[in-house]
DNA sequence: TTGAAAGCGCTAACAT
DNA sequence: ATGTTAGCGCTTTCAA
């Protein structure tokens, strides 16, 4: 491995000159540049990040900590996040937190102690705290979906209480008579705004009632609960608005074993978006949001801030857009 | 932030000491020890790893390369493998290769830059010129369902021909007469040895044709079009093996959308038993690895080589498990 | 058992 | 426009 010096020497000038010919900063003379290059070239000179990290305070990292990587709406951000990342040479490392906030913690911890440039978090459960940290440490970071209580920093996100909206009329529009809502988690922004929509749409309602919102927790698991206690305490339900995708795959799951027929006794309508709405069957109407693209815009302004690009931080909303497909498409009657 | 030398002087002792008390290698004194944890805790001392991994060529990073962290069967593995690093206090970096050798071969450049500690590669594309550089360059690294064409490495696999043969003799034993095999590529080992399986198996039966053996590239949409391909010149097909449960998947959705009920009119097996399967209706029937064990597997021994430990590479050759689900259970006749 | 000092490879004043 | 040099924070001989 030839190092910064060997170029130097071979090209007969100072390692400060080849560091400048190596960062594009400081004059250099076209024709030192060229003998720079043509040195590098010969000795198959590659620099060593660790050592730029150590000297720089520039490490190309960025981390990226998410409830967990399984999960198909975070690989797809994650996937997003690499390849923005990749593109503007920074690597990427990938922290699963199970929301756990200690876990997270942990992580700041080891993620500061290795200089990375910037952290986006996916993860929910990061406090006014962690974020106070953050910004006396003077690491740039990113939020997705989630408001900071405190402070202004960079956000990411995605209209949740228009979807909402969107996707309850559209069942009311099918043809639903009665429309309950499997929630999301309520310490999460997303779970309370798109819970906010339902009830902007059908709060008013002569039929309405409390119970017809269940907790679904965000898992398939959740949903499959929900559904089950749904059609148990309202059996005349016959649209279900699921917070998210996973939710309605469980639902949809518990539904058909309970032998009703979506869409036609029940109609189903998730959100997100993932690839799991178009293999089940009927395939799954879903709000989707352009998650690649939520998870490019984090990264893409995360390297803005740590590039130190004028205009602070900002917010960027995404529009989301209602697929209509089987699960909500009943016969004519 | 405290460094070494803050350490040192607030213990009155050489920065030497510290580091060896840090590392715990070397002769230091039992009071001595006391008195710079004293002022380790003090001044909430916390090691620099980017410096570490300067002076000490340990970065404590690894690294993984696969195909698409979307893909779910690599998203698990890429979960228990930072789980299992991360309990090493290891942090991995995931590369996307999309299965392009040139990006898996850009990776291992910038990876070597940067020091990491090992590669643990997914990816299927390393051709042995890779592995040459890898072993040229001393870095640790571990192959997943790879064998290498030369020198010895360590590897973790699943037994993919028995698995192979479950499954058919399976699809066989449930009323089949004549099976068909979806095959993931040619290029890959499971891809071969899976189609090694089945072939095992059925390949002397009279009713055996090499064309009941279609292409589906491991993905949705490529098991779509050979479920597709497949009915139309073999109509007679009662049964389908599916290299994995990606594309068993699309040929279940191909299958419905024929109006072909499975299992009773075409039944159907998947291999890797990703959590997907539970989701389809009916239930896939799916050879499980253990893919969670894998990846923990991968890494453990990953850290082994690193840690210089004994033993040399070693070879892992993990265990199937035939989950019998809805897909391949056919009413009695 | 401990300390001094020479790096690890690069960046960035500062000087020329 | 280019060179000198002092770090960045830690590890590791080599001495003592």
């Amino acid at each position: 491995m030839a190092t910064i010096r060997d170029v130097a020497k071979q090209a007969r000038v100072s390692v400060a000159t080849v560091s400048r010919v190596l960062n594009g900063n400081g004059y250099v003379n076209l024709a030192t540049e060229a003998k720079v290059r043509m040195a590098m070239e010969e000795l198959n000179y590659e620099p060593n990040t660790v050592a730029r990290g150590l000297a720089g305070k520039r490490t190309m990292m960025i981390a990226m900590i998410l409830p967990d990587i399984v999960n198909p709406f975070f690989s797809e951000l994650a996937r997003a996040v690499e390849d923005t990342a990749r593109a503007h040479q920074f690597t990427v490392i990938i922290c699963n937190s199970d929301d756990r906030g200690a876990k997270e913690k942990t992580y700041i911890d080891v993620l500061r102690k290795r200089y990375v440039d910037g952290i986006i978090f996916a993860s929910n459960t990061l406090g006014d705290e962690e974020i106070l940290t953050m910004e006396e440490q003077e690491i740039p970071f990113v939020l997705l979906d989630r408001t900071p209580g405190m402070g202004r920093c960079s956000v990411v996100r995605s209209r949740n209480v228009d979807g909402a909206r969107m996707a309850v009329n559209h069942l009311l529009q099918s043809g639903c008579r009665r429309v309950a809502h499997i929630a999301g988690s309520g310490d999460l922004l997303t779970g309370r705004e798109r819970r906010r929509g339902y009830l902007d749409v059908v709060g008013e309602k002569g039929w309405f009632d409390p119970g017809l919102i269940v907790p679904g927790h965000f898992s398939v698991e959740g949903g499959k609960g929900a559904a089950m206690a749904l059609m148990d305490h309202f059996p005349d339900v016959d649209g279900i608005f699921a917070g998210n995708d996973l939710m309605a795959v469980g639902a949809l799951k518990v539904l058909h074993a309970m032998g009703v027929k979506v869409p036609d006794e029940v109609s189903l309508c998730g959100f997100d978006g993932i690839a799991l709405t178009e293999v089940t069957v009927p395939e799954l109407t879903t709000v989707a949001q352009p998650i690649y693209e939520m998870g490019a815009t984090a990264a893409m302004e995360l390297i803005r801030l740590i590039e130190g690009e004028p205009g602070g931080p900002r917010e960027y909303e995404l529009d989301v857009l209602l697929l209509k497909r089987e699960s909500t498409r009943r016969r004519k009657r």
